[in-house]
RNA sequence: GGACGCAUAGCUCAGCGGGAGAGCAUCCGCCUUACAAGCGGAGGGUCGCAGGUUCGAACCCUGCUGCGUCCA
């Protein structure tokens, strides 16, 4: 056979793999070829993931690394499996976030927002997003990232704005979106009102300061961390069934520093236990405060303004919250109003999420949605299976919150953002306008001030995107989408959103089939990544460093569900040293003409070897979809290394080596052999390392790009357990010999002569080439004189394998190396008698467990008697 | 304060009822004609502690300790 071989591609290939230098132009070519784009038109199965969007103010972290290399590798995966994949990019407009960025940049120029004024700071920001924004989709492209970049969306967008103001209309006329007010969390910096799940709680130390009310018999002792607030109380509260305090219920008591007089009120929900037992009442800075108010008719009395400092007249006036505090205290020490003082006090403060600023709670009017019909939706949508949450104890958590939630906040008090479509009229009209509305015109009509909060058209995400409120081709193809894939951290601020607002816009349909949560990057002693404590990896030097293949190999690979990953240099390099391997690997089968252009021949004209290493090709074939069907990622990319690695390269590429030295039809079988297990694991890999993938296969397979491929199926041809036996057995003797060979200190390179008996009863007859190949070994010849030996028990019988070392042997050495393997058989022996002695274990335990003890009972006694006799046999050392 | 998760080799993690595993790190020997980003070999663990269930527990149950996360 002298058929041409794909020789223009293996000369092609360089020496080593240069991601640097090839990873650019192969994707702007997959971009360019359209491999990306979706067709809705098309008759594929739909196979659809929007990406969660990040800030448009963001650059590319390890966390965002992750989770594209996850969406990615199962887009990649099901554009090759025949589906019509659309992976659907874009950012979300961040309004806080951007806000600020812009305002920073406005204060450079000695501005801020209000010198400009609105309208004209809204087109700050645009100019800004058209500069800087975005930053991130170039580096996605780095990464590989298989994307539709053709239906780009960015919440600020026309059609997005659309669907906001849509969605906001409906929730307004179904009484789901409402205004009150309402303690808020309020951020004093940012100077907007914040959701409850933007607000994080730490532990941090404070003050507990008791402080007496009233004097004399009409005295009470209430304490508090916040004692600037005590200028707003307009009530102390105690419990009902409270002895201590039933005869002051009703009384008024006296307000030290501000004259003022406070009624004693009885409340179910003070907590007699805590403290005194009694507690102040300041309605308009606290919510559970203002719940008491509700109840009792309390006046709420602000004292603080927007920026935290405080307005009640008096002495305070013009302090920052913060000085107010000790002020307060030192003014009522001076009265002799302070009882006790616990300083430092640990004690949870609320942070805002964006500024970490302490939030004040503030009273104040704003907009809210209802969540509880959509809440309750989205709970059920899980519940009944509709979709499915990977891990499955992250359900727990979901229902948790979706079942437990308060209403949300939606209103900001920012300039960039969706604006609030309500009109307010000269008469107290309130107006929703809907997208295709005119708003109300003339006197005294304005529009609210506020606009909606981010993750309000984040939660349109899925459906907004796809056109919505249109009925669009998109949206009928590829809504629901396939999967959601995003961590574990945003579950509440942005799945369980979306979960609601999906259903409440789609007529009940929920917008994923699957939601799959990764966990979040730490570093290499599993600390989380943060600036403040200098352990930040950044991912675009993984990829200069070491390609997107290894950094995206390295992520994968540590994808284990429900739990973080860590990180560190070494694994990255561990990765591209991988990708090295499998190039060096594909080199060497292309230079030994591996191909694909012929089918692989009938069975019974190929090797153990071949039939092995096809069998295991169809084994991971299996498993790896099984695993990707799992979300396994971590598994899978095990599966695909140890497979490459373990057993392709290390086992098959040196048999494949003596095939390929017989020549003739064994070359020919070999080469084809060798191309389409290549073929197979190349395939297999590159939804995880596309780069390399690409390459290597179009230079084995002449194929135009590996990314259209199809994706292996399995064949259904049934394991051949005998040759798989056989290599098992070549595996264990080869490792046997070598063993010895390095006890023996004899150089690996050297070659020995060899005389095997045995090799008939153990059924590798037929594989002693590659045995004296792989153990380097060489026919004994006349002059052969067994200087050293060596027995191997293999499944089929023992070979005895002689060595002439053309010297003496290391006595001492060899004895070691008995003495351990004895050692070994004695443990195995004991163990086995200790469960065979047992009645207990012999009667109970299944028939088949008892055999196979029965069986290493066995084997360790042959194994000692053996290695006794050896030990015996052996000269003194 | 409530809930959950995790404790397995030096490090990071798999395994979750019947012979303790991987990657990295370590030690020894090698430039063996694809690969020193490599090859061959080796060492290393009372599977957090204490009970219980079971013929049998790293694995199931209870308690404890330590660490972490989420919610208040």
């Amino acid at each position: 056979m002298t058929e041409t071989l794909p020789q223009q591609y293996t000369t092609d290939l360089p020496a080593a793999w240069t991601p640097a230098e090839v990873e650019q132009g192969m994707y702007q070519r997959w971009v360019d070829n359209g491999y990306f784009t979706a067709d809705a038109s098309s008759d594929k199965p739909p196979f659809c993931i929007v990406l969660p969007p990040p800030n448009v103010t963001g650059s590319l972290h390890m966390g965002h690394a992750l989770n594209h290399t996850v969406m990615d590798a199962l887009t990649r995966r099901r554009r090759m499996q025949g589906y019509e994949a659309l992976w659907l990019p874009g950012m979300d407009h961040a309004g806080i976030a951007t806000q600020n960025v812009v305002e920073r940049q406005l204060a450079g120029e000695g501005l801020s927002r209000h010198d400009l004024g609105r309208e004209r700071f809204v087109e700050r920001v645009w100019e800004w997003k058209a500069e800087y924004g975005g930053k991130i989709l170039d580096q996605m492209r780095r990464l590989g990232d298989g994307i539709d970049w053709g239906r780009e969306r960015f919440t600020m967008d026309p059609g997005l704005s659309r669907a906001v103001q849509t969605i906001f209309k409906k929730l307004f006329d179904d009484g789901l979106a409402y205004r009150a007010e309402r303690i808020t969390n309020w951020c004093p910096r940012c100077l907007t009102a914040l959701s409850d799940i933007e607000v994080e709680h730490s532990e941090d130390e404070g003050e507990l300061v008791s402080i007496r009310y009233g004097d004399g018999e009409a005295s009470i002792v209430v304490a508090t961390t916040r004692a600037e607030t005590m200028l707003g109380d307009t009530a102390i509260a105690v419990h009902p069934e409270d002895e201590r305090y039933r005869h002051l219920v009703g009384t008024e008591v006296e307000l030290p520093l501000t004259g003022r007089r406070i009624p004693v009120v009885a409340d179910e929900h003070v907590d007699p236990s805590f403290g005194t037992g009694a507690v102040k009442v300041t309605p308009a800075h606290d919510p559970n405060d203002f719940e008491i108010g509700q109840r009792h008719s309390l006046p709420s009395l602000t004292v603080m303004d927007e920026r935290g400092v405080i307005t009640a007249n008096g002495p305070f006036q013009g302090l920052d919250r913060f000085e107010a505090r000790p002020a307060v205290v030192a003014a009522l020490r001076e009265l002799g109003r302070i009882v006790a003082e616990k300083r430092p006090y640990l004690h949870s403060v609320g942070h805002c999420s964006r500024c970490d600023t302490v939030v004040e709670p503030r009273l104040s009017l704003q907009w809210f949605v209802k969540v509880a019909p959509l809440a309750q939706a989205a709970g059920d949508a899980v519940r009944d299976g509709r979709t499915t949450i990977h891990p499955p104890e992250l359900a727990k958590r979901y229902f948790d919150w979706v079942d437990n939630l308060h209403d949300w906040c939606i209103s900001r008090q920012l300039w960039w953002g969706h604006r609030i479509p309500i009109w307010y009229g000269p008469d107290g009209e309130v107006v929703c306008v809907g997208p295709d509305e005119q708003p109300p015109t003339g006197e005294g009509w304005h529009q609210d001030e506020d606009v909606l909060d981010t993750w309000f058209s984040s939660g349109l995400w899925p459906f907004s995107t796809l056109g919505w409120p249109d009925r669009t081709a998109d949206l009928a193809r590829f809504y629901p989408t396939s999967v959601l894939s995003t961590g574990y951290d945003i579950l509440f601020f942005w799945v369980a959103r979306m979960m609601m607002m999906g259903l409440y816009a789609m007529d009940g349909v929920p917008p994923f089939e699957h939601v799959y949560l990764h966990g979040l990057i730490r570093d290499a002693s599993g600390k989380k990544m943060s600036k403040s404590r200098g352990n930040v990896i950044d991912p675009l030097a993984w990829l200069d460093a070491y390609g997107a293949d290894a950094a995206r190999f390295t992520l994968a690979r540590g994808a284990n569900p429900g739990s973080d990953m860590a990180l560190a240099e070494e694994w990255a390099a561990g990765s591209r040293n991988f990708c090295t391997k499998l190039w060096n690997a594909s080199r060497f089968a292309l230079l030994n003409g591996a191909t694909t252009a012929r089918p692989v021949p009938a069975r019974e004209q190929l090797t153990d070897a071949d039939r092995w290493i096809l069998d295991r090709a169809e084994q991971l074939v299996s498993e790896v979809d099984e695993l990707f069907e799992r979300f396994e990622f971590a598994k899978l990319c095990e599966a695909l290394y140890h497979f490459t690695w373990d057993e392709y390269c290390d086992w098959y590429l040196e048999l494949a080596k003596v095939q390929i030295a017989e020549g003739g039809e064994r070359a020919e079988a070999t080469r084809t052999v060798l191309g389409h297990v290549l073929d197979t694991v190349l395939r297999l890999l590159h939804p995880v390392i596309p780069f390399v993938t690409e390459q290597l296969w179009t230079a084995l397979t002449g194929g135009e790009t590996v990314v259209l491929a199809q994706w292996p199926t399995s064949t259904g041809v049934p394991t051949d357990t005998v040759a798989a036996r056989r290599i098992e057995s070549v595996q264990k003797l080869v490792t046997e010999v070598r063993r010895f060979r390095s006890d023996q200190g004899l150089k690996p390179g050297q070659r020995v002569a060899a005389r095997l008996s045995g090799v008939d009863g153990a059924d590798i007859a037929g594989h002693l080439g590659a045995v004296r190949s792989l153990a380097r070994l060489t026919e004994p010849e006349d002059s052969f004189t067994a200087s050293a030996s060596l027995e191997v028990a293999l499944a089929g019988g023992l070979v005895l394998v002689e060595l002439d070392t053309s010297g003496t042997i290391d006595v001492v050495a060899e004895r070691r190396r008995l003495a351990k393997d004895l050692s070994a058989a004695e443990k195995e022996l004991a163990q086995c008698d200790g469960k065979l002695n047992n009645p207990a274990f012999v009667d109970k335990a299944p028939a088949q467990v008892v055999d196979k003890i029965k069986v290493r009972r066995e084997a360790a006694v042959a194994d000692i008697a053996r290695i006794t006799a050896r030990l015996d046999a052996l000269p003194e050392g």
